[in-house]
DNA sequence: ATTATTTATTGTAAAAAATACAATTAATTT
DNA sequence: AAATTAATTGTATTTTTTACAATAAATAAT
């Protein structure tokens, strides 16, 4: 038996939805497509699942291809196949997510895809079922970043806990105590602060802190409660 | 345009992990595999996407084949595909859980499939990457059922605090307080509080509740902590 | 009929975690 | 030298979680 012969070959997809931070609000990265259908019209990078190619590894070429960094933060998030999510021809599409030091995108910008960060709230009508995609991932960013550390992921290797602290409030539309946010991230035992302060922000100059990686790995799966009265997410 | 020629089209299924509780165990439903590769084999419940179906669409139909049950919890876990999974030809699987009443399914019984409930720990080997799915979905229900009600799904309209604090112990692989098990369910409001009693289990008898499905849906996405100490789950 | 047995049910005190809340410090700017 | 700005830090209160065991309700045994 060679085939399962009989039944109906699809389009597989794979959709990257790519979070970064600019320290103020939380952006997604769209391209404007760049063929029919929907040509010239804002999308999420995508592409097609080639023969050889696991869906991880799929992600991971087509994050490449777009922003020219390996080894992020990359995360399967849903299957979307509506029989008619594609007026062309039937696909089925992969979704994952990924978070990005939207810096260090900057740096290795391609214009191949005339690519654009636009904030979250202010991202332009996108084709097919994206706007869904898109919701959930905030959905589960959401949700995950409440119990696990994911959001480091969004931050340059040296951060300063107020920078940290916009994260979250971005992150999460709340506002947080001082205080309280402080205590609860330094009790993590994930930072570890250094000697260098970041002066761009303030007068005084916050302490830079970077992860303990150890911690992190260690820990990445443990409950932790980084949002205060976590509710509905 | 009418098609994205010369992309590779590939076979897109939906696999089922089909949960079940006795009252002792967590259980899955297996199937004995009817067609070649693996034919003859332990198996989960599965088939192909068909061309005018959702993915969802598709995982309740085979469910509803093999138990006769609509209208079931059902959720999508993940999607597997790497290309060698299936050794006859590239084959994606979207895989989903379901949680059902077992002596719901009891009653719909069919043999068409040689279906038999096994004891997750004691489950048979599986074909292709099916254990890696099983072991996702226990690890995805876990996590959940941390924070969120699904696991009332396993049980019967009428049960009890003891069974449904088993149904817990087991799941989690742990012991809880009593008292303090209690406590902490009825104090979701989840639960209406019958006049008859389950006489089964012992000779004084416990008391049967049944969910509060107002609350039951108003309260599905809030976080409560179901288990004492969530670490690592 | 009484006693033994078995599981269901319930409460409280202690510990831990989360919350609310504001003064002080370190730098730069005026 | 004073004013300004944001960073840093502490404590009292409340809430939640945890640890822990006696009593109640029914049946079974004598």
């Amino acid at each position: 038996m060679l085939k399962y012969s009989k039944q109906t070959r699809l389009l597989l997809a794979v959709d990257c939805i790519i979070f970064g931070f600019d320290g103020e609000v939380l952006k997604i990265l769209l391209i404007k497509r760049g063929f029919q259908p929907e040509k010239g019209n804002w999308s999420l990078m995508g592409g097609f699942v080639q023969p050889e190619e696991s869906l991880d590894q799929s992600a991971n070429r087509i994050l490449k291809q777009l922003t020219g960094l390996e080894g992020v933060y990359l995360e399967q998030l849903y299957t979307f196949g509506q029989p008619q999510r594609d007026p062309i021809e039937r696909t089925v599409s992969v979704s994952y997510f990924a978070l990005i030091d939207i810096h260090k995108y900057e740096a290795q910008i391609s214009d191949d895809y005339q690519a654009e960060w636009f904030q979250l709230k202010r991202a332009p009508k996108l084709i097919f079922d994206q706007q869904e995609m898109v919701e959930q991932a905030r959905k589960r960013i959401r949700y995950k970043a409440a119990m696990h550390p994911i959001l480091f992921e969004l931050l340059p290797t040296k951060f300063t806990i107020p920078q940290l602290q916009t994260l979250y409030e971005c992150v999460f539309n709340t506002t947080i105590d001082k205080r309280n946010f402080s205590k609860r991230v330094l009790a993590t035992g994930l930072l570890i602060k250094l000697a260098d302060k970041d002066k761009a922000g303030s007068k005084r100059g916050a302490y830079y802190y970077q992860l303990n990686m150890q911690n992190y790995y260690a820990k990445f799966q443990a409950f932790m409660n980084f949002i205060p009265n976590p509710d509905t997410l």
